[in-house]
DNA sequence: CGGCTATATAACCAAGGAGGTATTTTCGAG
DNA sequence: CTCGAAAATACCTCCTTGGTTATATAGCCG
């Protein structure tokens, strides 16, 4: 699954991450909170789903989205790369990572 | 300065970031690498220079492209919200963090 | 100065995508 | 079995943007 940063470069979809980071929602929650057309946020929500970062739970007629972060641990595994450049206790940080891997697998 | 998502969406552009990880390079350099027309490239490099991902050092006719990482450190910021949900040992982590901090500032 | 090199800007084009309205599908309630 | 609610899909339009070629700007060197 690769790293869906044109997923996430859309305002009203990194806002419906923002809302379902607090819990899962209806569609029609979403589609109030963001304004925009009920269709415009199922589209959005298809792109969200294809991209891995929601999952659905069907309940009769409602459909629960809830966030699914892993694409986001694979965006911060890329941002790793990058870390260094601003993070000055980097290294001695990785070190207590490991530490800690080793502390509690 | 925001998060520049729609920047980092556009493949080139990370190809560049990448290329700029590894050492400063000329627009030719980069040119060349991305198999992109010059005048591509260059417009590239104007979006990431306004969106501060880049820098340039004048050097006579040549510019020296360098990577300017704090719009990444912003990104890292804002996954921050989202890292408890795949990262089991963030909150140790944190507090560890923390620790460093006191250790050596 | 005149020409050469490196880069930026201008003008244009084609494709993609975000938004809307209209319509369809699905399911529960009565 | 019909009605209504919830969500998805279809279809269209407009705007943005990544790519191109052509041209302008800037600075070195002979």
């Amino acid at each position: 699954m690769p790293i869906p940063f044109d997923v996430l470069a859309e305002p009203q979809r990194r806002r419906i991450l923002d809302l379902l980071l607090e819990r899962p929602r209806l569609v029609g929650e979403l589609t109030a909170e963001l304004g925009l057309s009920q269709p415009g946020t199922s589209k959005h929500l298809r792109v969200l789903r294809e991209a891995g970062l929601v999952r659905v739970r069907q309940d009769a007629q409602r459909r629960w989205y809830e966030l699914r972060p892993e694409p986001l641990a694979e965006l911060d595994a890329w941002l790793a790369h990058y870390r260094h450049l601003w993070s000055a206790s980097f290294d001695r940080l990785e070190r207590h990572l490991d530490q800690l891997k080793d502390d509690a697998p």
